[in-house]
DNA sequence: GACCGTCAAGTTACCGGTAACCACCGGGCA
DNA sequence: TGCCCGGTGGTTACCGGTAACTTGACGGTC
């Protein structure tokens, strides 16, 4: 007699349904051609009539895989990951692996507590965004021998996997278009400041510096980046520095909260101020006029990661290496 | 000898090193209190020298209590469903449980795919966007004896926990809004049409027709919404009917960007046209000029469903009960 | 001093699958 | 005829934990 009464359907229940062991049953839903066609009929109805659902942890435990990876992402409201979900999804879940995802909210603490969570779960693989990680996290990482994936920056000491773009060049790039217009006095507006912005901040600088400009035309916060805070920002930098030309903005959240103030104050753009954001989300196109901005891959991001992840999954050898997928500056209508 | 070397350190190897059995090692960590504290410590201390990590699915197996509980979410980039998420994520993660997140992009075939996925990871509970689902979704949930979470929308038949609020009425409530400034040739924009952008419409033809006004000034799309659909559906609009005067789009996100194409044609907002949106996302309030909308109390939502799910999972009997949690028209100052 | 209760740790069986190996059957082939 | 082989299905053990019950030591009580 059972101890626990789980009430639920197991492959024993559909055995003993069709007069076979439980080994048939388990072949007949992952081996089929190993299982007699008329039989396999027979097992596969006999599961649908009682609802048979695999318990996952037994077949993991068993079998030691877990077929399902670990995607970690920073914010859940941001399309900049959900566009590299889509493509970590797609490639992977064709090939049947289940992504889980989990949320950091840019904390790399929350982030440590994930990976051992998900490393609990068995997880054959986790990506996470970015390069910096706790002393903690990567010790978890090297003992689990797992494929890891670092992406949206690059680094020199890619833990395995890494894909993404230069952010410190990209935020050369877009302050060089800038500079190549004739603006000179370019502010840089930075919110929330985690390492991206931080390095898209330091391209920035560089790039005023070489230009032998000044780098003092620029705030930042550690508050989560949004419209009315763009808006607010640009309030604070107008008010310190009337004599602004041009402002960077971190992302394009905060250039269209930029933007939108610059139309309260009824001052032109890029007239009477040039705006750009970072990123290429959908807004930036929308507003009047378009944004400039940085258009990352993200799309390409996810998919790249699948075809790596995958490779490494299917036996390669690991090869920590660094796979920078670029970007491209779109002026827009602001500069 | 083992079969397989899985190289991963377990509870054995803990024992082991510990000089005692391995069952003292599992209460050392789930009722700490029942081993004395000089062992305690050892065991400890041994648990991070050799960086065991509990093995999931080998405890889900053995309890028949997986500690997670599944949330299906529409999109990844809607700031409608993150403020939910951390609400649920705070409430439940306290209580130990780990919430793992599901991406239905708006499709109910997906969303039953998903649920076989979590019913077969064991999750204690399901919380799921909507209250339709696919008829073998229905089936499964039924079987599973698991309590389910219907949100966003409300229904008469929930098939648990209800929590939400009522589209139809806060769509109604915008429009009246609107007829109470005097608007008459009031249109309204949808997109994607999910069941919820569905009821908002039929809240807005309500109003409409209870006032016997026209509801001819409609247009919909399946595709999925944005700010650069919204201005090229506002085109669409006010080609097709130059004299209208209001325009109630079913979203936030659609209202940005018809208010955005209206800048760019120099329409007056709201003296040529006044403009609505709907959930009342940080947008809104940034926009020149900050527009209507109706807000939807998200976090709160979050919020009641974790405590709603954690009383069940603490025994409460199931008891379906729909709750609703009301909404508020925001006038701002686009109409 | 016998008895009882409590605390700390161990024994045993089991959760629901899967790996690895084995057994049987019928047919093709030398 | 004897042998080998592929196709089918079964046997056995085990994955890494936990539940439930048991054991033994110790202290308090009457």
């Amino acid at each position: 007699m059972p101890r626990r009464s789980s009430g639920r359907v197991t492959l024993q229940h559909i055995a003993e349904r069709v007069g076979v062991t439980k080994i048939t049953v388990s072949r007949a839903l992952r081996e089929p051609h190993r299982v007699s066609a008329a039989l396999r009929l027979r097992i596969e109805s006999a599961i649908d009539e009682l609802g048979y659902i695999p318990n996952h942890s037994a077949g993991t435990l068993a079998s030691g895989r877990s077929h399902s990876v670990a995607l970690l992402i920073p914010s859940l409201s941001n399309s900049v990951f959900s566009e590299i979900q889509r493509g970590i999804q797609e490639g992977l879940g064709d090939a049947g692996y289940q992504v889980l995802i989990g949320h950091t909210g840019y904390s790399i603490l929350e982030e440590e507590r994930l990976i051992e969570t998900y490393l609990r779960y068995g997880v054959e693989a986790l990506v996470l965004p970015g390069t910096r990680h706790t002393d903690h996290a990567c010790r978890l990482l090297a003992r689990a021998r797992v494929p890891v994936v670092e992406t949206l920056e690059l680094t020199e000491t890619p833990l395995d996997i890494n894909v993404g773009l230069d952010q410190h060049e990209a935020g050369m790039a877009m302050t060089q278009a800038f500079l190549d217009r004739g603006y000179r006095r370019i502010g840089f507006l930075g919110a929330r400041m985690d390492y991206r912005a931080q390095l898209r901040m330091a391209g920035w600088e560089a790039a005023m510096r070489r230009t032998r400009l000044s780098t003092e035309r620029c705030l930042t916060t550690p508050h989560p980046s949004s419209y009315r805070l763009g808006g607010e920002m640009l309030g604070s930098m107008l008010e310190r520095w009337p004599d602004m030309e041009a402002v960077f903005c971190c992302n394009d959240d905060l250039a269209a909260g930029a933007l939108f103030e610059c139309q309260r104050r009824r001052l032109e753009v890029p007239g009477a101020l040039a705006l750009a954001g970072f990123n290429g989300l959908d807004i930036v196109e929308a507003t009047a006029p378009p944004l400039a901005t940085v258009v990352t891959p993200r799309r390409r991001i996810g998919d790249i990661i699948a075809v790596r992840l995958l490779a490494r999954l299917q036996g390669a050898p690991r090869q920590p290496t660094s796979e920078n997928l670029g970007f491209e500056v779109r002026v827009g209508g602001s500069l």
